[in-house]
DNA sequence: ATAATTTAGATGTTTTCACAATAGTTGTTA
DNA sequence: TAACAACTATTGTGAAAACATCTAAATTAT
């Protein structure tokens, strides 16, 4: 008796590192379009905010920070901090200039504008994720917080 | 006595949410930069992939998935699934007809090559991703997974 | 049956990403 | 100190993403 034909071989069995890794990009995927719809209110991208609440914690003292300290601290890696950069000056949001010491530096620091965008963005953004993770415990986003803290260490 | 200048007050403290988008945005990027690299040997892209791979395992009777059905199993929300299939027939590895029945839809089915591809690629991806992860024991594995899923259930 | 609505894709356009090559500056070492 | 290496950022370019608009087909309502 000839075997029927099916594709049963064709399911992948997913291992439990695909299903962190799918879940995760979900999850993320699933926040950034929220933020980005949020955020497109103020003509702005999820990464263009990271990039000014970067400037906005980071620059303490207001001499600006390096292009490349700026792209370390961002959540994604961004191959080109430059006309990332470009995006905010032109709107206004940043300035750079030369570092005296070290020529071939670029220093960016948010402007006023861009640093009371921040602040009033802050509040709305908060409010967008915690509504975005209310069916969890605290005691279940702690755990999870931990577990990807841990998954990211290498 | 005039206090003195600082700006602790620029420091806005991250909410568990926000840690959790952080987090679960940095292992993503990190997994996808690392199987980017991985693909980009068989000149395809982590999206391309994926795509593929929902062909390989959704469609059982090789009769070809509507764009809309790829596009929802994608991890991501990909706006323009059309010219991501494009780019997949371009290579050789889909082709595509008007549904007989629904000429409003496209079904996309693998070509040989597509499905040779998707095969000789899962293993070394798969190898990859567990290198990615080897340093989290399978229970805390286990863990992570089941509380992304959960956050991403609404 | 016809008009309006919904659904599935395709297309046009602008913006952004990703990668490689380049320029200018500083650091190192022979 | 001259040559070379390393570092920081910019620029050029093609590919892809994002968003809005449009076409065609099917469904629903009048």
């Amino acid at each position: 008796m000839p075997a029927k034909h099916n594709n049963a071989s064709r399911m992948h069995k997913l291992s439990i590192q695909e299903k962190i890794f799918i879940s995760a990009t979900q999850l993320s995927d699933y926040v950034l379009v929220e933020k980005n719809q949020l955020l497109s209110v103020w003509g702005m991208t999820a990464l263009q905010y990271n990039a000014l609440s970067v400037l906005y914690s980071e620059d303490r003292n207001d001499e600006g920070l390096p292009s490349r300290e700026i792209g370390k601290r961002l959540y994604t890696r961004v191959p080109d901090v430059t006309r990332l950069l470009d995006r905010l000056a032109d709107k206004g949001w940043v300035t750079r200039k030369r570092d005296a010491k070290n020529r071939r530096v670029v220093r960016t620091q948010l402007t006023q504008i861009g640093l009371e965008l921040v602040e009033s963005i802050y509040m709305p953004l908060k409010e967008l994720e915690e509504s975005l993770f209310d069916h969890l415990s605290n005691e279940k986003k702690e755990m999870l917080e931990v577990l990807l803290k841990e998954s990211l260490i290498k």
